[in-house]
DNA sequence: GCTCTGACGATTT
DNA sequence: GAAATCGCCAGAG
């Protein structure tokens, strides 16, 4: 079974990446959606981590928008912030400050 | 197979 | 810099 690709739901792929952010970095949605092959698929990206089974395993929080904002997360957009600025990632109201310099890219 | 929704992206005003 | 608008992709009903 040399070959084998896309058999994999879209979800297993968006975890996979995020799950490779090292702490202290974040990404984006879209550079998930890229890495994966569907470039332009940031909503969909999106919509799979908001259906994110566990949270523990999938460091969600580490995925921001492109703009530097944070996004939204499951509990609070206040949760996320909180968890970002204690792994070293300064946050100014729902804003990363040079996020650009802690953008993590696969 | 169509329609609606959503943790987005980029551009324009 | 913020708000509004259009476009794109995947899942659920």
């Amino acid at each position: 079974m040399a070959i084998k690709r896309k058999s994999e739901p879209f979800d297993e792929l968006v975890y996979d990446l995020t799950r490779g952010v090292p702490s202290g970095l974040v990404t984006t949605y879209g550079a998930v959606a890229r890495a994966i092959g569907r470039p332009g698929a940031a909503r969909a990206v999106g919509r799979v981590l908001n259906k994110n089974p566990d949270l523990a395993r999938v460091p969600c929080h580490r995925v921001v928008r492109s703009d530097g904002k944070v996004g939204g997360y499951v509990g609070g957009i206040r949760r996320k912030i909180r968890l970002l600025r204690g792994e070293g990632v300064p946050v100014n109201q729902n804003r990363i400050s040079d996020f650009k310099s802690y953008l993590w890219q696969p």
